[in-house]
DNA sequence: TAGGCCATCTGGTCCT
DNA sequence: AGGACCAGATGGCCTA
């Protein structure tokens, strides 16, 4: 990608970055000692030399490069913080999930499928819950609604998979092929977790 | 070593 | 005008 301060002569002050080391942020420093805040900036790079020539231009042309560059590395600072707050967010919503066995931290895709299929499947079981209300809760049934076939045993093992027969329930829209689901998610190949299951059978999404 | 995931930078666009 | 948001590009790290 362009530098857009590429172009400033290198024997002026050389505010480009290094392109090396440009991607790493907290290491990435132009070849003129930059901080986020810029203070000073033009006094560490001008020097007497440069000060000689084309005083009047030079320096109007110096300072629209300043106020980019630090309008630059505002912006970019803001960008970093706002996708911290982003990965926080996610962050948080994977301590809502139910973990996984091996405690491997979800992706951020996975994340979101997974958490995409378990508020459906959560919502599948109110409903189920609210159509048998006159009886007792049955787990079973509940498990049969969620895909899980019928004689599935408690969440916790591995042998509950996903049922050909699934609720015939309104369902997200990506999840209307649910019922057409493979019996296994290794089928899908979204998540590559060994070990899967209650819930867990949800993160395969069908996107 | 290729591919996946991630963090960051960057410029464009939209909004206030 | 400046900030928020977005998507593309890039390079680092990790794993199969």
């Amino acid at each position: 990608m362009e530098n857009i301060y590429s172009d400033i002569d290198s024997s002026n002050c050389d505010y480009s970055y290094d392109e090396d080391s440009r991607s790493s942020t907290q290491d990435a420093s132009p070849a003129c000692s930059v901080d986020s805040s810029l203070s000073g900036m033009q006094e560490a790079c001008s020097e007497p030399q440069q000060k000689k020539r084309r005083r009047g231009r030079a320096r109007n042309e110096t300072t629209v490069r300043v106020v980019k560059k630090n309008r630059r590395v505002k912006a970019n600072d803001r960008e970093r913080n706002r996708m911290h707050s982003l990965n926080d967010a996610l962050d948080t919503l994977r301590t809502v999930l139910p973990a996984f066995p091996d405690d491997t931290k979800l992706t951020k895709i996975e994340t979101l499928r997974f958490a995409h299929n378990y508020i459906w499947a959560l919502s599948e079981t109110i409903r189920i819950a609210d159509q048998t209300k006159t009886k007792p809760m049955d787990t079973t049934l509940l498990l049969s609604s969620l895909g899980c076939v019928a004689d599935a045993p408690s969440p916790g093992s591995e042998a509950c998979s996903w049922s050909s027969s699934a609720s015939s329930s309104s369902s997200p829209s990506s999840c209307t092929s649910y019922p057409s689901s493979p019996a296994t998610m290794d089928d899908y190949g979204y998540l590559q977790k060994d070990v899967v299951y209650g819930f867990h059978n949800f993160v395969p999404s069908v996107y």
